[in-house]
DNA sequence: TATATTTATGGCCTAATGCTCATATAAAAT
DNA sequence: ATTTTATATGAGCATTAGGCCATAAATATA
C-alpha cells in the first residue's frame, strides 16, 4: 500500500514495480512527460544524480505522490505484498 | 503528522518548515552531511533541479523519511498543525 | 536604530545530468 | 533457433547542480 523510500535505490525499485504493475515499458513511462528511456532506466537503478523534477514527471504518469514524515511513523505491513 | 509532496515547492517548503522546527539554520542542516548552506537555500525555494542525493542527506539530518504511494490515499488531516 | 545572524544571489569551477542517436545485452514471443 | 521487444550502456553535447567565496538582502536581537 506504501512504500518506504530512504535512498535513490529504494526509490527507482518502487518506481519500476510501480511501472510493471501498471503494464507499461521505460518509454512509455517516460514520453508523455518528455523523459528519454534512457533516464528512465538510469532513475530505477537508483542513480544518485537524478533530479527532483525528473522524479516528479515520472511520479504523476504512474499516479503516485510522495508523503514527508518523521522516521518510522509507518506502523503498517512488513512490505511484501503492498499495492 | 505527515505532508504530501507533489513538487519541488511543496518539498522545499516543507523541509523549511522541518528545519526551523528543529532549531537549525541552513548552514547546520547541511553540514553534517556535507551540503553548502547555499545548496540547501536552492532546495528549500524549490529549484526542481535538486538531485536526490542531496535531498536524502538532508532528510536524514532532519530524521524525515519518504512514503511512495498511489494518488490520495491519503486520508489524514486538512494538513494544518500537522507535525 | 544599530548590530548580529540568517538567508538569498552571483561568479567561478568541476563534475554530472539528461538529451539524441546508436548499439549491445537481455528478455520475450513466434 | 530466430525474430521482436525491452533494457542497459556509451559517445557527443549543452545545460546545470553544487561546492567555495564573497556579498547583498532580509530577519532577528540588543
Amino acid at each position: 500500500m506504501q512504500k518506504k523510500i530512504i535512498s535513490p535505490e529504494s526509490l527507482g525499485f518502487a518506481l519500476r514495480e510501480e511501472r510493471k504493475k501498471k503494464g507499461l515499458n521505460q518509454t512509455e513511462l517516460g514520453r508523455p512527460v518528455g523523459i528519454d528511456q534512457t533516464t528512465v532506466s538510469k532513475v530505477e537503478q537508483g542513480k544518485p544524480g537524478t533530479r527532483l523534477d525528473t522524479l516528479f514527471r515520472l511520479l504523476s504518469t504512474l499516479d503516485l505522490e510522495l508523503i514527508l514524515q518523521p522516521k518510522s511513523v509507518s506502523s503498517s505491513t512488513t512490505d511484501k505484498e503492498d499495492w
